[in-house]
DNA sequence: CAGTGGTCTAGACCACTGG
DNA sequence: CAGTGGTCTAGACCACTGC
């Protein structure tokens, strides 16, 4: 299955424009492609197809670049990606391994919600409290968001998360039916870590990448009680959706967070 | 002024333990610094001193590597980090040029705020209203988040940020009184650009970096009325603290955005 | 000690920009 | 066309890990 990449522009790779191809579709640039991002996409590929498990290592760069048959230092500019991408982790002296959300047991990769006093590990690990996990049907706003179709069968779990039991954070999440596949209460109950380290390890689903719009909201009756809040207490609205491999969806969650001891941080470059 | 680095680490730029230093400030690994890092640092302090302006091209690489006495790669890989965080931009057959603030005159780079439908351009530039600048005090707060001492002088700046003529951000801003002598409300009110191109261009200042704070609140009577919001409408408040070179804070900044018809936009990786 | 990732070099060639 | 950044190679050596 391991295809040899193409040196210069000037094979296969990259199919030339043929004469009488659609006009609309002309590129005006041949979209040139460094070999360096062909061997990136023959990882990601291994990686989304599960060669490698979460966790595990990955062939050292030698072996790499012996299978695509380039140098090392191509391999190396795009491990280097994969790396800054989070889809990898290197490790000096020991190799390169795939990214996980389940290792760094202490904090929740996407969870961007800070204590006050700024340090995450004062206030231990959080409570979780499942309140139900349902099948429904996608409405268009979540259909949209999943990119599947309306009507289609989605899970939806409702959560609350607790700081020094204190009720912090209330989520909504649907997921789409068919790659999640068994996921009931219980079995979200019983599991130890994050939630996306479940997915990971029970599903083979791997959020890679999120994207959030935040707003500032009033909740309603019944979010007031799950969060023991006041109905004028302004909370955090943070709707994400969380993709696997090449951009696709997995997951649509609106999470309400309470920061009056708590405030999400974010550094900008 | 320019330094020549060392090679490997025998020599004496990193200075080796001495027999009867401090315990206290041993460090278990001699921090060995590779070659492109003690370029990149080389390299920072000339944008620091603006050895280069900013806009400007910077020496060619080949340029460079003769003057560090390094191969090109090695400043290559130097400037790929300074690339990375925003501080130097790349462009190919051109040049490596200084950033700013002021280029991308379309968009402000560290406003996170979008409008509903995702796209900033559809509504034009922002409308910009300054309220006031004068010069105060810090308090114990601005004087921590500025790293000076409380009573020091500072200027605070207020100001109202509107889109489609609807008052959306109202912002409290705090800056240390020496680096911007001379700012005024009339110059803020007659530069065109963003406000941290003003302060590039005027006072040589560049934010590099910020941290936000954000959560959710209520406005009080007086930024009701700023807002032309109502009291019950709940807020976004941002609290940030932009970086010059050497993490050195140079401004705290408050802001509060109606989130009605925009929302704030995150990417997680 | 062998094996891994990390650094550095020198040189060749490619893609892009502008005069 | 010359000059810039971008890619790729082959080889040497360094730093770190674990046996």
């Amino acid at each position: 299955m391991s295809a040899t990449p193409n040196f210069t522009n000037d094979s296969a790779a990259v199919p030339e424009m043929q004469a009488g191809e659609s006009i609309a579709s002309a590129q005006p640039t041949p979209a040139f492609s460094p070999l360096y991002q062909q061997i990136k996409v023959l990882i990601l590929q291994s990686l989304q197809a599960g060669e490698w498990k979460p966790s595990a290592a990955i062939p050292s760069e030698m072996e790499l670049a012996a299978r695509f048959k380039v140098s090392q230092g191509t391999v190396r500019k795009a491990i280097d990606e994969l790396a800054a991408e989070n889809l990898l982790v290197r490790r000096q002296g020991k190799g390169t391994f795939v990214a996980t959300h389940a290792e760094r047991q202490i904090q929740y990769r996407f969870l961007k919600l800070i204590p006050d006093n700024g340090d995450p590990s004062s206030e231990g690990p959080a409570q979780r409290h499942i309140i139900d996990c349902k099948r429904t049907r996608a409405s268009v706003e979540v259909a949209k968001a999943l990119a599947v179709r309306p009507g289609d069968a989605v899970l939806q779990v409702r959560r609350v998360l607790s700081f020094a039991s204190i009720p912090t954070i209330l989520e909504d999440m649907w997921l789409p039916a068919a790659p999640f596949k068994g996921l009931t209460a219980e079995r979200l109950r019983d599991s130890n870590g994050p939630m996306y380290a479940l997915f990971e390890t029970e599903f083979g689903v791997r959020m890679v990448r999120a994207e959030e719009k935040i707003r500032a909201v009033l909740p309603d009756t019944e979010q007031c009680e799950l969060l023991a809040a006041d109905i004028q207490t302004p909370l955090l609205s943070v709707e994400r959706i969380a993709y696997t491999y090449n951009d696709a969806p997995m997951e649509l969650r609106r999470g309400l967070y309470l920061t009056s001891k708590h405030y999400y941080r974010n550094t900008l470059n």
